[in-house]
RNA sequence: GCCCCCGUAGCUCAGCUGGAUAGAGCAACGGAUUUCUAAUCCGUUGGUCGGGCGUUCGAAUCGCCCCGGGGGUGCCA
């Protein structure tokens, strides 16, 4: 739990509970509803028990709020109270002192900046990435990574213990296809495997998934229309040619099953190349997943075929037209009408049961006790049915507590273009990532270097990879994540507004505060411990900003919003930046200096630490 | 058909377990710079919170019914 010291909700919290209690004993233990004002004219804080309490009770809103004031004794905290500090039909009007404040901020000025430690750490899986082998990342797959991260590093920052998942797709009927268009071309001599791009890859697997395509509706066609015998023979050789190829793609399947060497060693070096681009990108997008989360589809298909005989055993599942299905009618299991397909009449296995799988091996083995998908809000039916799957299996409970673990969608919109439909090139393609990437630095780089002429050409380069992380990651992060969003490169990458950049000009001003302090002012003035002196209104405003971060850090740890810490680090910054312009910091002298630079120093590193809670990489100036 | 999500200012979006006159940013307009980065700050203009009914002292928020948009829906992943 969070330490009472610093955060004044707490301790107006425990006042106003015992004034309750002492008003009306009769009342039992009544909720004191303290939140921040909205508006920081009326007051810093307010109450609003007294509504609640007075229907409860059956007396007046205002004359319980009377009562309340009448046992409150605020006076080494707040501001005196009045009649005056009750308002409307009962809101009670705090004030705090600014010796207040400044005792409570320094309570806050801690190593870990008021966020300690979980009495019991929890093991959390986050299922963040999902890349599929052969296929060239577009931005349609980078919303997963910058929410799963984020999540992830929050719940990491939290204390719990996080084990990030990369789902690959790696395994099943379309990868064979590729790696039987890869092996013919090998043996046709037309590709060498060291030379495999990715591009190759992709061209590879829209030809292969082209060529097992068989086109019925064409050759139906033919016959329905009469177009004539040679196009009915071009058809039929169609039909012909890809009911071969998807024979042969199902072999290579059985192949790789068996751990065929030469298939092997194909789908390895798909893999390979895959998977290094990937990690590649997400090193350069400062996103946490590296090979030891990969966690790909192939790892489960040994478990699948002895999963499912399992469940058909326990009676768990049962067959339904030749398939296998779980059924979810019963309210424990989601209450939902569609079955959870686990075998198809052939024999084959579904994605839904490498999931179920999944769910398995994350709790049971992994010792998940919450598992958090970032995943596409398309999946949500899925994720319901492979979950309802896995409770019905006992698979979801927790080897250790005996509790079904937490399984949680942290699902996401699409990102859309201007015109508001799925955000594509002008040509209808996906847009590549890594272009995407190029023309954000290159756009950041022109800013940089025309703001910052001053600065080498290497620093500009340095920079403008860093803000053109940083806009792309805030740009998704700052908005709610299930709602699709509208992707605009101009206002991503400004400096204006609730933006990446804006958050990093925030921390290089800071930054650069001390630079000058530290050439101009004794490096050893004892600014970190000294006194905080608050008496500018927005020296106190930023005092009150700045206690709220344990607790935006806390709303993402439970409602898995990022955006609920970008919009608190926005107001922070934006705090900081009235206090910037009406509080000098180095011309000021004395005591009041000191508490200025202290200010500064954890304002800068609220930032700092919250945009790293997010994922989002800052600059010592730019 | 059934299920899920979304609808807040001209635009892009916030709005916490229901709380006061619904807030930012952009755009528009008006100010502030011999100044620690003006890449900023201060102010003005702008909204029947998709519509209705209900619950409540009090609803953008909760419930029900509509309207509009998107998505999903047994053998692809």
């Amino acid at each position: 739990m969070s330490s009472p010291t610093f955060d004044p909700i707490q301790v107006l919290a425990d006042r106003f509970r015992s004034a309750i209690a002492r008003a009306y004993p009769e009342a039992g233990d009544s909720d004191p509803l303290i939140t921040a004002s909205r508006q920081t004219n009326l007051g810093d804080f307010q109450s609003n028990a007294a509504m609640p309490l007075a229907k409860k009770l059956g007396v007046k809103p205002r004359d319980a709020a009377a009562a309340i004031l009448k046992h409150l004794d605020l006076a080494d905290l707040a501001e005196p109270l009045s009649e005056a500090s009750i308002a409307g039909p009962g809101f009670i009007n705090i004030r705090l002192r600014a010796d207040t404040l400044a005792e409570l901020v320094a309570a806050f000025d801690t190593p870990d900046l008021g966020i300690d430690k979980p009495a019991r750490p929890q093991t959390i899986v986050v299922d963040l990435m999902g890349v599929n082998l052969a296929k060239q990342m577009h931005v349609g797959h980078i919303r997963s990574p910058f929410i799963g991260d984020a999540i992830a590093r929050t719940l990491e920052r939290l204390g719990h213990t996080v084990i990030r998942q990369n789902h690959v797709g790696d395994w099943g009927l379309n990868i064979a296809m590729t790696v039987m268009r890869i092996m013919d071309e090998v043996a046709a001599g037309t590709r060498s495997l060291d030379s495999l791009t990715l591009d190759d890859l992709d061209t590879a697997y829209r030809l292969a998934q082209a060529s097992c395509q068989r086109d019925l509706a064409g050759l139906q066609a033919c016959r329905t229309y009469g177009l004539g015998p040679k196009a009915e023979a071009e058809c039929q050789a169609q039909v012909d040619g890809a009911t071969e190829a998807f024979t042969r793609a199902r072999q290579v399947l059985v192949q790789l099953q068996g751990h065929e060497p030469r298939a092997l060693a194909v789908w390895q070096r798909i893999a390979d190349v895959t998977m290094a681009e990937c990690l590649a990108v997400c090193k350069r997008l400062h996103i946490n997943v590296t090979a030891e989360h990969s966690a790909g589809e192939s790892t489960y298909a040994a478990e699948l075929a002895p999963m499912v005989e399992d469940l058909l055993k326990r009676g768990i599942a049962e067959e339904s037209d030749g398939a296998l299905v779980v059924r979810l009618d019963d309210p424990r299991y989601g209450a939902i009408k569609e079955p959870c397909l686990i075998r198809k009449s052939d024999g084959g296995f579904l994605y839904a049961t490498t999931d179920v799988c999944a769910v398995r091996r994350r709790v049971q083995k992994i010792g998940a006790e919450r598992i958090i998908y970032a995943i596409d809000a398309r999946q949500n039916l899925h994720l319901r049915q492979v979950w309802g799957a896995a409770r019905r299996a006992g698979y979801a409970r927790h080897p250790v507590t005996g509790e079904d673990a937490m399984l949680e969608h942290a699902a996401f919109g699409a990102i859309l273009g201007d015109d508001g439909r799925p955000f594509k090139t002008r040509t209808g393609d996906p847009v590549k990532l890594s272009d995407l990437i190029e023309q954000a630095v290159t756009a950041a780089a022109a800013i940089v270097r025309e703001k910052s002429p001053d600065l080498s050409p290497a620093e500009h380069a340095t920079i403008a990879e860093t803000v053109a992380v940083a806009a792309l990651k805030h740009a998704d992060l700052c908005q709610e994540r299930v709602k699709d969003y509208v992707f605009s490169f101009g206002r991503m990458i400004s400096f204006e507004g609730n933006t990446g950049p804006y958050m990093l000009m925030a921390v290089a001003r800071i930054k650069n505060i001390f630079r000058k302090a530290a050439n101009e002012i004794d490096p050893d003035l004892p600014w970190p411990s000294s006194p905080l002196d608050l008496r500018e209104p927005q020296e106190k405003q930023l005092a009150l900003a700045l206690l709220r971060y344990p607790g935006a850090v806390r709303a993402v740890g439970q409602s898995l919003e990022p955006h609920r810490l970008s919009q608190y680090l926005f107001e922070l910054a934006g705090a900081f930046s009235s206090f910037y312009d009406a509080c000098p910091v180095l011309k000021s002298e004395g005591g009041t200096r000191l508490s200025r630079l202290r200010l500064c120093s954890l304002t800068e590193r609220v930032l700092t630490d919250g945009l790293s809670v997010l994922g989002i990489p800052t600059l010592e100036r730019m």
